[in-house]
RNA sequence: GGCGACAUGGCCAAGUGGUAAGGCAGAAGCCUGCAAAGCUUUUAUCCCCCAGUUCGAAUCUGGGUGUCGCCUCCA
């Protein structure tokens, strides 16, 4: 397998560190405030490479963190008159429900930075003993100028660093290029041997990666934007702290924009993963991300998320039953997948494939569904038909009952009488109660089988 | 200013040296009481522009033009 690694700038055969055993680790969020499509974009795309590296056997610890200590926490929980913890509780339980409904896969692990202080300050200790970490007022700053490879990462030259960086009034660097590892904090802040403060957000990425995946892991994951300051700044801590490299392969989303901008919270142009859901399905944005290359950007538009839905329809909605016991690895599909999957996960190439089996198995052709469904499963689309729920079938007799100025009392009765209907060629009442069904969200499909009942969606 | 990326049909998009996958939309047909779904066929002499390398380039090189991102919190 093949993946583009952003620290050597070029597409690499990937081998993990220790045999078949993967260690990966993806910068999560910052719990403050409701989750946007660029997020949703960045966790389906490693809940993408999760699944994928599963299912070719490697036995995957995926470990992402939940920044829970942050400067947007504090004052949001200062305005709310709020403790940070309620503010951050709360915020989480809505992500959780964000990546739930997105049907992204939970990580192994989840930890939290305020549940992993230990780890960040035994580190910043080492740091400063090893003189790539000095205490001012309070404050821990690490050295940006004793590490030679700052800047690799981010391809920046170190001068053109240095001119555009500023020390704020209050700060009490050496050098405008240092960076916070540890901030004094005297309402907020916990217990360190510098004070009362709190910890910078890049260590806290850098402890919660040491503490449960090791000191050097196979793989670090997370949007591009954090290319720098962050992950810049987590290999200078790590590998400073440390004294071995820390990670091997580097891999960076790229971003969701609208009006050909990236979508941001401080630009304020975002649209959220729960108001997305309110139009579209789960399998409708996953489709719309993976037609993507995760490198590239993927521009926003009603338009564009109207053809993913009529494709992720087309995609889930296909003829058939899985049968769990066909062993899919012996057929060309399989293959065809996993060497667009290898190239540096080729989304847009899998989908070509998963789309022709969705023709065959329309076709009724054997076993394609069962391919299509497993391959399908791997990139995180759901095939379950998604019920009509009573409570809609109960508004959906109400409305017809009113409709036909008659009183049913159940969805059965309301099908008998159109099913009688039709074959009295009562065309007018039959087509009554499709369009009644209709207003009420729900679509009525004549098939040679019989009446299908199923939600618009 | 520094660094990086991108430019393929009406829209989205794969393809990085051998003659343009796939999806959406459109058209025609089959099926069908209608509708929906499905099936079949069909839609780029051409890949931003110019020069070059080559038997051969969307794919490589050089030069333009345009768009975006990072350099500050950001997925």
């Amino acid at each position: 397998m093949k993946l583009f690694n952003s620290y050597s700038n070029t597409v690499e055969e990937f081998k993990p560190i220790e045999g078949n055993k993967v260690r990966m680790y993806v910068c999560g969020p910052t719990v403050y405030d409701y989750a946007h499509l660029g997020h949703a974009r960045c966790y389906i795309t490693w809940d993408v490479l999760y699944r994928y590296l599963k299912f070719r056997g490697y036995d995957v610890t995926y470990c992402r963190n939940v920044t829970d200590v942050d400067d947007k926490i504090l004052k949001k929980a200062e305005k709310e008159g709020k403790t940070p913890e309620e503010v951050s509780q709360y915020w989480y339980k809505q992500f959780t429900n964000s990546m739930n409904a997105l049907n992204t896969l939970r990580p192994d692990i989840e930890p939290f930075a305020t549940k992993t202080l230990g780890e960040m300050i035994s580190m910043v200790k080492d740091l400063i003993k090893n003189g790539y970490a000095y205490e001012a007022g309070g404050d821990v700053y690490f050295r940006v100028k004793n590490f030679k490879n700052y800047g690799y990462l981010s391809k920046q030259p170190i001068d053109q660093l240095e001119s555009g960086a500023r020390i704020e009034v209050g700060e009490l660097k050496e050098d405008p290029l240092d960076f916070a590892l540890w901030k004094k904090d005297e309402k907020f802040g916990y217990n360190s041997p510098w004070g009362v403060g709190r910890p910078g957000w890049h260590i806290e990425c850098s402890a919660m990666s040491r503490k449960y995946l090791g000191k050097t892991i196979d793989i670090h994951a997370g949007g591009a934007d954090l290319i720098f300051p962050h992950h810049e700044n987590e290999i200078a801590q790590s590998e400073c702290a440390n004294g071995c490299k820390f990670v091997n392969y580097w891999l960076h989303n790229g971003f969701v924009t609208i009006n050909k901008e990236k979508m941001s919270k401080s630009l304020g142009n975002f649209l959220t993963i729960d108001d997305m859901l309110k139009n579209y399905d789960a399998n409708t944005l996953r489709l719309f991300i993976l037609t993507n290359h995760y490198r590239m950007p993927v521009e926003f538009s009603d338009e564009a998320l109207t053809a993913a839905q009529a494709g992720a329809k087309r995609l889930t909605n296909a003829k058939g039953v899985n049968n769990p016991n066909f062993d899919i690895t012996t057929t060309p599909e399989y293959k065809a997948f996993c060497e667009a999957m290898d190239e540096d996960l080729n989304t847009s190439k899998a989908l070509a494939i998963l789309f022709d089996l969705a023709t065959r198995a329309n076709k009724d052709e054997k076993d394609a569904y069962s391919i299509l469904y497993q391959l399908g499963t791997t990139l995180g689309f759901t095939f379950e038909k998604a019920g009509i729920s009573d409570e809609d079938k109960e508004k959906a007799v109400a409305h017809i009952s009113e409709v036909l100025g008659q009183n049913f009392t159940s969805l059965y009765e309301v099908l008998e009488l159109r099913k009688q209907a039709r074959a009295e060629k009562n065309w007018d009442v039959a087509d009554k109660i499709r369009i009644a069904f209709d207003e009420c969200g729900i679509l009525v499909k004549d098939t040679k089988d019989g009446t299908v009942l199923e939600n618009k969606g």
